[in-house]
This record gives structure tokens, sequence and C-alpha cells, in this order.
DNA sequence: ATGCAACCTCAAGCTAAGTTGAGGTCAAGC
DNA sequence: GCTTGACCTCAACTTAGCTTGAGGTTGCAT
């Protein structure tokens, strides 16, 4: 059978990612390829659109962990289904809603800061908000020379 | 006189950064403190913004050396006034703005494969745009199996 | 004038995400 | 059946952005 296996350079050559980077992903968890009886990895035609799927996550500033655990929920085994992947699309679609809204709220309150010229922490919304700092101990107030 | 020169420390209590980061800022040369005769550093308080700002573009997305380099336009010696802050706050927005429209784009592109279910190299807009692949060898072609 | 917290330097270590290289094996075409 | 390109492992190196530790000094409060 000239079935829908491939190797790892075809692998490599079919996404753009080198093949030392493919290994990488394999002992990261990312990817579990078989193996010939010669001890070469043998992948199937699916674990192209799981680099994809790395890939764009990554993107969109995802970890490698965090992109695992996106993947644990592909079914492991069989080839995943159109629905499966939708899932884990939708699941991005919100993670990218999350970024837009984050920096949307800093482009505001960046232009109240370039309305006021504080770029200081204990006034500026910018930065007081987002945790960090506790701005526990009462100290000193004047920070606007 | 109590002038408006700050410790290490102070300064960390009031940017949330530890003294070693600090330390590390300076050496990148994000910061540059005098010194006391005893070789101990000693800030200006409008450090306390600069800090601030390196936290900020950070967030952003920014390496230490882009920050640097926008660091760069601020004059150095005398405090940073005002409308000094304003332009890089302006440049910043402008950092912001580009990284909105990317996501949305991303997003846009994303929706569709939604719909479509691929989320392959050679099919989906998500990944073919963005460089990365040549995409040169007229190699297989069906990904989705 | 002394104690001790806060400071100093320098070297090494850490995580993320890989790359590079040495030394060796596999498999497919002629 | 042999050659050769693709593959294998393992260890070390890379950049970014820091932290940790050892061993020593400073400076402020009493």
């Amino acid at each position: 059978m000239q079935a829908s296996f491939i190797t790892i350079g075809h692998l490599a050559k079919r996404t753009g990612v080198a093949v030392s980077a493919l290994r990488f992903y394999e002992e990261k968890g990312l990817l579990h390829p078989l193996r010939t009886n010669g001890n070469q990895r043998r992948y199937l035609r699916s674990d192209i659109r799981r680099v994809s799927f790395i890939l764009i996550a990554q993107k969109l500033g995802l970890g490698l962990t965090e992109i695992e655990e996106q993947l644990a929920k592909l079914p492991e085994g069989r080839n995943p289904t159109l629905s499966d992947w939708q899932k884990i699309s939708r699941a991005m679609r919100f993670e990218i809603d999350q970024r837009i809204n984050l920096l949307t709220r800093t482009r505001n309150q960046l232009d109240q800061c370039i309305g006021c010229g504080c770029l200081s922490l204990e006034k500026c919304q910018l930065y007081n908000k987002d945790d960090r700092l506790g701005l526990k101990g009462a100290g000193p107030r004047a920070v606007l020379d």
C-alpha cells in the first residue's frame, strides 16, 4: 500500500517547517508519528493539517504547551474530521477576539494618556489596571516631576 | 538635597520590576542611572515613567531592542517633557493599530476556515498569505484526505 | 562607630523554541 | 548488491529575557 504515510522530509516540505523542528515538536508531544522497522518516522497525511494548526496558533501567540492542550482535543489514532477541526477553530476565534479586545482597550487608554501626557504607573489607567503592581505601600506620590 | 534621585530598590518597588531586571535593562542600554561615589545606582524620578513605558511596550510585543530604539528618541540627560512622551505615545498608538488590523484580518480568514473546514496550507488563506511557505515545488495536491 | 539591609559584580542557570553537528543507519533506484 | 540521499540519536549551541547565588561593599539609623 502506498497508503497515507509520509516521511518527515515530505512533511517538512509540505509545511515549510524544518525537519529539526518537526522532531522537536514530537519531543514536546505535539506530534506522534509511527515508526518503520528501521526506526524512521512515518506521519499521517492529516499531520500536515496538524502542523498548519501549530503554525497558526503560534502566530496568535500561543506557546507550544498551550497548543498541545488544544491538539489533545483531537482524537488520537483516527483522522480528525472536519467537525473536530471546526471545534478547535472556534476556540481559536474566541482567543483572537479576546486579544483584539485587549488591544482595543489598551489603545483607548493610550489615547487618554496622549491627552494627559501621563505614562505614570500610579495615575495612568494603562498600567494600573492590568495587575502586576500591588501598589501596596502608600509610598511617595509625586510622580509627575 | 533630597532631590529627584532614587535607589534601585525604590525604582523596583515603584514599577513592580525586579531589581535584577532593572540591572539587566541597564546592561541592554534601556536605562542609564548615575552612580554614587560608592558605586550605587541612582535613578531619576522620570525613570519610573521610562520603566512604565518598557512594560507597556513589552505588552505590545516589542522586544527590548526595539524598545531601546524608541527610548533613544527621548532626550538624554534632561527630564523628558510631556511632549516628548506624547510623541512616543503616538508611535505606540500606531503600533497597536497595526496589530489590531492584523488580528482582525486573521479572524476574518479564520471565519472562512470554519466554514470550509480547511486548515490546509495550500488551500487556506490563513496560511498561504503570510509568507513562510514558498510552495515552490509542484508537489502532490491532495491535502484533504 | 557599628550593625545590617540594601547595594555591588560576575558567573551560572533557566525557559522557549529551535538549529547545528558528529557519527551512524536505512531504503530505494540503478 | 551497492551507492547515496534521507533518515536516526544525542549533545551542544543560540537568542531573549531574566533569576539566582556567591562573595564582597555601602550607607543610613542608632
